[in-house]
DNA sequence: TCAGCTTTGTGAAGATATTGACAATATCTA
DNA sequence: TAGATATTGTCAATATCTTCACAAAGCTGA
């Protein structure tokens, strides 16, 4: 595998979802060109990311779906088994918690975590005081999604002392992670204001 | 204004929101490189960023924050009046709308719509049946956060069909929109699946 | 007021990312 | 099997983005 840009990384969960939809679909074969459309990205930009990754094509016919998934899925290391955490019960945290049927994309979220655990009603999942989250956590638990509304630092410090290495962070608060760690905001704030900014931009 | 470039169009609601967090914090004053650190982007990049906008800063000084979250807000079209709808009451939904406290961000969620209205609880905002968007939403809304799971496609032509020109995603659907319509999509999953590779691509 | 210090704003260089063009190689059809 | 056709994979060219380096300009304190 060869250097695979931050921009080309980013595109590859578009890949990815685009892939499972057309195999839902009972696509077969997909060629470079039909995926640009779908997805909105140049053809030759698509052939490109996926060269990095090794030979998935056939000159004259295309990509195989189903291939390409799985050579995708392998390759970039998921874990369909990955053990996900959740830290804050609040209404997204429960919202998200409902909706956790991730159809075997990515693993699931196999616990919570909350400051009053007590004060949070009836769970899908196992629910902690997040004062025992080194006892309760999976050991080999990686990722954590962030929606607590309080001493945003301090939780993010203790996750990344008890080897949480990637951090979905849906939180408003800014913070700062050691070295190594991943981070990414899903924020429907920011989300808006660059939406109106680029809406607006076609103004000038 | 100069050309404003994709990538410092993305930076922009950083700022705002670092600049936002600042002000509450007390901070009247701010030079690029202490912003720098706080938002994790090079200072000659931010100074740039910001240059595109005019001259918002004072040699020798750095910049006011109140008056650069003005001149952001202003210059780049932010309406704290912003009318922003909500299609599909579910779960996620309900969520967002519980947790509509944007403090004067950017307007908020002034009404829903929903397939089954009568399936839907009492919610902070009016909730009508999407059949009747045309009559129900404010002339003036532009921006449409969708959360349907079923029907994507017809809901997304049906906003664009009614002067929607920005939509926040947090369908897993694949859509396609007419031009002029701008979408963001927000999306754990994707987020999740783009930690994991960003993760495991230090291994190789 | 003036010298010294600081920080911005920006031209130019360097780094990254995208795209055009086409050889290589597969499929398809007869 | 062979020729026609289609599509990949990749080099080179172009475009976009970031960073360096420094002049210009404002602040600060004597």
């Amino acid at each position: 595998m060869k250097q695979v840009s931050k921009a080309t990384l980013q595109r590859y969960p578009v890949y990815l979802k685009a892939l499972r939809k057309l195999k839902s679909l009972g696509v077969k074969r997909v060629m470079s060109k039909e995926l640009a459309e779908y997805v909105d990205i140049q053809p030759t930009t698509i052939r490109r990311d996926f060269s990095l990754i090794g030979h998935l094509g056939k000159q004259g016919f295309g990509y195989d779906v189903d291939e390409l998934i799985e050579i995708f899925s392998s390759s970039l290391g998921i874990n369909f088994d990955e053990k996900i955490i959740l830290v804050g019960a609040g209404n997204l945290g429960k919202a998200l918690l409902k909706y956790n049927n991730w159809d075997n994309v990515i693993g699931e979220i196999v616990c919570a975590f909350d400051k009053y655990p007590d004060k949070v009603g009836e769970l899908s999942v196992p629910l902690y005081d997040i004062k025992d989250l080194k006892e309760k956590m999976p050991k080999d638990a990686r990722i954590a999604i962030v929606c607590v509304s309080s001493d945003v630092q301090k939780t993010v410090d203790l996750l990344a002392a008890n080897g949480i290495v990637s951090i979905v962070d849906l939180t408003h608060e800014h913070f700062v992670v050691p070295k190594g760690v991943h981070v990414r905001c899903v924020d429907i704030v920011s989300t808006i204001i660059e939406l109106v900014f680029e809406t607006n931009k076609l103004n000038y």
